[in-house]
DNA sequence: AATTCGGGGAA
DNA sequence: TTCCCAGAATT
């Protein structure tokens, strides 16, 4: 269970002294950069992260405008970067920095973790590479890394095995360069000792003390339990369209896409008669309908079958474009009507519909 | 311990 | 298609 990862330590550096990326959070380390940057990455690709932290950042560039900005605009910044609840989480932490924490993120490894958002790989991250704290980062890189040196077959899904790791590291911090000593292995996991196809092992540093090199067993390591299958769910996606004007709804607080905005629809497979059918229920004078085929988008444990029909109808209620507000009595939200301009640059529409956004005009 | 949260790039 | 990514929160 237990191992020594001190002999990594000198190579690793000194490995990352030479092949460290350029990238936008490592220009300027202060904390609130490293926290947005962090945040972002979780479970996302560096390329993705690099120009949505751009554009973050010259919108919000410290925690206090970050406590401040409107929710709609907060999403909005976030749009197609996935995973909506880690904005909503930095906000909440931007706040509770700003009446607890003077403002600033703590120096402090418990601390980090107690807030939104920040679980034990971001606080190692936030703590090491902004304060220097010799506090461990594992990540997906790290598991991966680190099982092949020391050769080590457990299952990286189980959580003990993190922990395992993050104990045997933390005992082994270099005290002077914990932050480059994490980014150095996760760099590496990135670019070296990669998670699909064969690692490059004539170009990794640490090729003399691996063991599953050694062993030749890197491309059996690291073990993963298998991952159910994604269930798949019917979708029927309305562009209700009058006068240049589509409605869009707000989802739920909770759930999938929690709290961002969708094209109306309904959780099954409608033919155009039953959804002429059902929107006429719904009040809506149709005055033009246009089958807009299918759509498939894969969410990591979720597909959306989607089909979407274009229906243009005449306006019933004239409800002011930028007010989806909530009925008093129920907490259902209201529709809104909003023009092509307004979606594209106000209201958060995920990814998810990108194929039916296109037939805005 | 298992499930639920997005989205996209690469094999 | 499948995999997996600088994971965390909830159940």
């Amino acid at each position: 269970m237990k191992y020594d990862y001190s002999p990594t330590i000198e190579f690793l550096l000194d490995w990352y002294g030479q092949n460290a990326r350029i990238l936008p959070w490592r220009e300027n380390p202060k904390p609130y950069y490293v926290w947005i940057s962090e945040i972002m990455l979780q479970q996302t690709r560096v390329e993705a992260v690099k120009a949505y932290f751009e554009r973050f950042i010259n919108a919000l560039p410290d925690i206090s405008s970050l406590a401040d900005v409107e929710e709609e605009k907060l999403l909005k910044l976030w749009e197609g970067l996935g995973y909506y609840n880690r904005v909503r989480n930095l906000q909440k932490t931007a706040r509770i920095l700003v009446s607890e924490y003077d403002g600033k993120l703590p120096k402090d490894y418990t601390k980090l973790l107690t807030l939104p958002g920040i679980g034990s790989y971001t606080a190692g991250a936030i703590a090491s590479i902004a304060f220097h704290i010799a506090e461990p980062a594992v990540d997906g890189n790290v598991l991966r890394v680190m099982m092949r040196v020391s050769g080590s077959f457990d299952d990286i899904t189980e959580a003990k095995v993190k922990k395992s790791l993050e104990e045997d590291l933390r005992a082994v911090m270099p005290k002077d360069r914990p932050g480059d000593f994490n980014q150095a292995v996760m760099e590496l996991g990135a670019t070296v000792c990669i998670p699909v196809g064969r690692p490059l092992c004539n170009k990794c540093p640490l090729m003399h003390l691996c063991q599953a090199f050694k062993n030749r067993t890197e491309d059996k390591i690291p073990v993963k339990k298998e991952k159910k299958p994604r269930k798949i769910q019917e979708r029927t996606v309305f562009l209700l369209e009058s006068g240049g004007r589509y409605v869009l709804n707000k989802r739920e607080k909770k759930g999938l896409l929690a709290g961002m905005m969708e094209f109306p629809g309904v959780d099954e497979k409608l033919s155009p008669l039953m959804a002429e059918e059902y929107l006429t229920g719904l009040g809506y004078a149709i005055e033009g309908f246009i089958p807009l085929g299918e759509a498939k988008h894969i969410f990591s444990h979720v597909e959306w079958h989607m089909t979407g029909y274009l229906v243009h109808v005449r306006e019933i209620v004239a409800e002011d474009s930028r007010s989806y507000r909530k009925d008093k009595e129920e907490s259902k939200t209201v529709p809104v009507w909003a023009l092509k301009r307004e979606i594209e640059e106000i209201y958060s529409l995920p990814s998810a519909f990108d194929y039916y956004r296109k037939f805005i005009v």
